[in-house]
DNA sequence: GATTGCTTTGAAAACGTTTTTATAGTATGA
DNA sequence: TCATACTATAAAAACGTTTTCAAAGCAATC
């Protein structure tokens, strides 16, 4: 029971508060016999600290928050688990909070719940909720976007490089009509992957047409409903590639490609992004801009608790990213556009 | 600044502690124009009511812990988003922690860490373990045992019946040879699973062939090199089905299998269990037995919640399945094994 | 032998709430 | 008019800790 409280093992012991809580928190002034005595009794009484009376006191709660759209996916699995695991070995519990609405979040963030939180919301959050999350001293590191000041920071990956390199490696093997399928367009990675990929362009001096950013929101049904309606809506502007945001949208558009009857590499490449767990195995095995998600984790985990413990300032991190070249992409042939 | 307290407001609106705690909580006693007053001024000074001073008072930390092995894939995403939300709504906040270490478990469950504990973790927390937390009096529901005394029950799914079900289902389509791809001899529904597939095999009057047995740790990888290294060593015995312990495990049976120049369903059929996110959208989409994940999700957070809240006992829930047709599974029909 | 200083322990304050109890003030009734 | 009852508010206790400060005991020093 949680019932036993520090009374009750002082009573016990015949000692005073104060002394079990020296006793039990190590504090190095009690006597061998006093300290050893009491945690005798603690430990027999089976007493166990009331949480709460001691983050009370410290005003902290040793508890990190993950407030986020949505978990679902490799990206987010593969990141809470990471995140998970470094809190624990840090000592902090990892709450999760999924939910859609903005105020939820800001109140979960404001009311205390939690010493430090991490932030993933596709950028509903605006310059004013940072700016009462700043006021209030807010421990918070973004992962969807560019935050820096005295308490907050952001550790994102270097999306403009991923996308700038992923399309250059496409033109260097031959291909010119390349479409970009991004997330939502407010989204910070859909939207520095893009930025890469026009600069790519640019730098190659191919022209930059609107019709080939399709949208596709990131998930396997919304990029194969683009890339179909885009199929039908300009068959004689079939791309020789595509750069699909993230795998997921990489795996979509390979499944629509298919049901118009194109193969994958074969006819047109198809290049993701994340690299996540499934990517090797997918048929055929994506070639993808792989992004450390796990290190991601480890990082943010570290980056908050440090600026929670040591009062250290936001920063602002950026993660290599490295192109991984698998099944999904070769140079180009000569294709013969199905009927 | 988190600093505005409850005294900060009593200050500057002219009355007392217990007065604004009574305007702040509705507490049907105040003058209306006091009431306002009061809530005027707490919003003026950007109070937020501490939580931990709350909770103090309380007893209760308002947070369900979810311990588990892991996070990774499409079922427990689910699962977390669907209880993430059901917490939120019941004004719980969940603690995710992923460890494979038990005592890491055990040590947050009985540290009074959180009001009550959802475990997943793969049948190592013994007989003994479960006695102990019995004995202390936590609040737990299982997702992957059969668990039930007075402060601990289970919500799990039928999958035995599933199982069960499937399996005649593939009988009825005329398959003979049918294996059973399963997780973990250890796991509780992979076990219930074959039982199920045993049963329906029995009725049959089938033969249970030991060989049919495969393990594929319910991971997309695994269940690849199970079925493949099958087909190296019993090119005599080619299944006409596969009924495969979770979809992921189907996914890599189905890649195992075209790798080895079968079609499916055209050669071999293949059904799944869960219904993941993506079984619809894979190629071919997934004929699978469903299981309502965040249903459970739901479930599981309602229930404990009960029993912390109402002192209610611990009771075993089993989820319906139901089995979703698609298209990795059809009539045999005569199949021209390749060389 | 008194003073100083150190060691060990205890008493009490503090953290921010909610809840219980007390105290004015006002209205009601005979 | 005075007791009674009720209302609105205030005061104080309580939740379970940690921490600060005081006190007591004792050894060492002069």
């Amino acid at each position: 029971m949680g019932k036993v409280t520090i009374k009750d093992v002082a009573r016990e012991a015949g000692v005073s508060i104060s002394t079990v809580s020296n006793a039990l928190n190590n504090v190095d002034v009690l006597t061998p016999e006093t300290k050893k005595h009491v945690l005798e009794v603690a430990e027999r009484l089976n007493y166990v600290p009331n949480l709460n009376g001691k983050l009370l006191k410290s005003g902290k709660t040793k508890l990190l928050g993950f407030f986020t759209t949505s978990v679902a996916g490799p990206y987010f699995y593969t990141l809470v688990e990471s995140m998970s695991r470094e809190c624990d070995r840090l000592g902090y519990g990892l709450s999760v909070l999924v939910t859609k609405d903005k105020q939820v979040i800001m109140n979960n963030i404001l009311g205390g719940r939690v010493d430090g939180v991490i932030i993933f919301e596709e950028l509903k959050i605006n310059d004013h909720d940072i700016a009462v999350m700043a006021k209030n001293k807010i421990k918070a590191v973004f992962l969807d976007r560019v935050v820096q000041n005295e308490t907050m920071g952001s550790i994102i990956f270097n999306s403009f490089e991923g996308g700038y390199e992923a399309t250059k490696y496409l033109i260097n093997l031959g291909h010119r009509k390349i479409a970009y399928i991004s997330g939502v367009d407010t989204m910070f990675d859909s939207v520095e992957r893009r930025e890469g990929y026009v600069a790519a362009l640019q730098e190659a001096n191919f022209p930059i047409d609107q019709d080939y950013f399709l949208q596709g929101y990131f998930e396997e049904e919304g990029s194969y409903n683009a890339v179909k309606s885009f199929l039908h809506m300009h068959p004689d502007k079939v791309p020789d590639a595509f750069l699909a945001g993230n795998d997921l949208s990489a795996i979509g558009c390979i499944r629509a490609l298919k049901s118009q009857g194109y193969e994958v590499p074969r006819d047109i490449s198809v290049v993701g992004f994340d690299d996540i767990d499934i990517a090797p195995y997918f048929s055929p095995p994506l070639t993808t801009v792989r992004n450390q998600i796990a290190r991601q984790g480890i990082l943010v985990v570290n980056h908050l608790i440090r600026m929670i413990q040591k009062k250290e300032q936001g920063t602002v991190e950026r993660l290599d990213v490295e192109l991984v070249v698998r099944g999904s992409s070769q140079v180009k042939s000569g294709r013969h556009d199905p009927v």
